[in-house]
DNA sequence: GAATAACAACTACGCCGTAAGCTTGTCAAC
DNA sequence: GTTGACAAGCTTACGGCGTAGTTGTTATTC
């Protein structure tokens, strides 16, 4: 029989964050279908329902997880010029849904929106009212750009190839996906592998977002000939 | 024993098109999360594995009846100005996905897209070149808006208050989830039972895109100095 | 009326979340 | 030491899920 080390606490090994810890190694590692309360038992050497202990059951381990995905967002200084923060805000949500690809889907489908989530808005939101936005424009500012970042981020995601693989790997997704049926979208496609990248894309659609505020704060007339009277 | 009335057809029933309408009808009613193959064959009056005579499985379903809501997105007429032609097929899909709430998550978690989508894609990416876009810019333009469709649909329909429901239900609501922690966010949530409501909101944040991709296209210098070199 | 092809039903397997009750390790009080 | 309380983890069980494989049953065709 192989030494023992000293197998001193044997028990008292789980809690509520090494529990949302796991989950979370887990979904970003196998996807957020792979959470389950007997896989995640397994994972942590432990009966299912042992879980059950530390935590309240499966939709509180995704709104754990989900919590600690918006905690890894960066909150904005409020000293910062609205459009910046706005912009730096939106660009570290981004990136936080990008390295948690499951997150975007998850959060969207979470009633309460959890407490670093209720933190950043509040940042956001007294910095546009310190910046001198009605109230109206500082929900509408906000909502239009939150729209882009979680719009877009999910589109990024639905993609059906990744541009993390190999540029003949995705012209072979792409030629299966468009076929020769679409001309049009196949270019774009190619596009997407030839092109500056996600990044810039992204903050291409925030950047016009962020100008149309900023035009409509400085008082010029909207473009839209369809919303006139 | 009560009398049959003529029972003749008593089989013969089930095609795939009912299967998909039942589906659809199901999800519509009960949510996403209703539609399982027992539950659709009891909906039927069928055991379950009787639907994969006409069905390949649940991801085919799935697949189906996505295909049937973007089948009800308005492809936009050739001939139409660009700006006019996104703005009525963004507004037309972001009806289609608030008549079925459940149809966002479900289209943004599908690989291959589809005929309508394809379809709609191709009429979309056609016009914008037709403008004078290039490749590049139609890409751009086409993902900056459809990204606001999809992001503005969720975000609303993840909404914690009904805006259907009576608005004092909805006030409830609203001071459970803020409580008296967040006042100004609080405010704004108010602002969304008393303001113009949600397609006054959603076409503004369309139109603030759309202003920015019309003034890039006039060559008109981006306003972001973050941008810059 | 018999043959045939289409179709629905049934059985079974391995997943899932979790309610309820049980065993066992830990530690304080005596 | 012994005892007892208590919490951590285990076991069992239930009803639900998707679906592979097989077995009736029926409507149509000859």
């Amino acid at each position: 029989m192989p030494v023992e080390p000293p197998p001193r606490p044997r028990r008292r090994k789980l809690s509520r964050e090494l529990v949302l810890a796991a989950a979370l190694r887990l979904a970003d590692e196998e996807g957020i279908e792979a959470v389950s309360m007997r896989r995640l038992g397994q994972v942590l050497r432990v009966e299912a329902m042992s879980l059950y202990r530390h935590v309240a059951g499966k939709e509180a381990i995704l709104d754990g997880i989900s919590e600690l995905v918006m905690g890894e967002v960066e909150v904005p200084a409020r000293n910062l010029p609205w459009r910046q923060a706005l912009r730096q805000s939106a660009i570290s949500t981004h990136q936080a849904l990008l390295r948690h690809p499951w997150a975007s889907a998850v959060l969207e489908s979470r009633r309460n929106p959890g407490e670093a989530r209720m933190t950043y808005l509040d940042a956001v939101v007294s910095i546009l009212l310190d910046a001198g936005l009605s109230t109206p424009d500082v929900a509408r500012a906000f909502m239009a750009v939150d729209s882009h970042v979680y719009g877009f981020t999910l589109m990024v995601l639905a993609w059906p190839f990744d541009l993390r693989d190999s540029p003949d790997e995705a012209r072979i997704m792409i030629d299966e996906v468009f076929g020769h049926a679409y001309p049009g979208l196949r270019s774009m496609a190619e596009l997407a592998l030839t092109g500056p990248g996600v990044p810039v894309e992204f903050e291409f659609g925030l950047d016009l977002t962020l100008d149309g505020i900023e035009r409509r704060l400085a008082g010029a007339p909207r473009a839209s000939p369809l919303r006139s009277p």
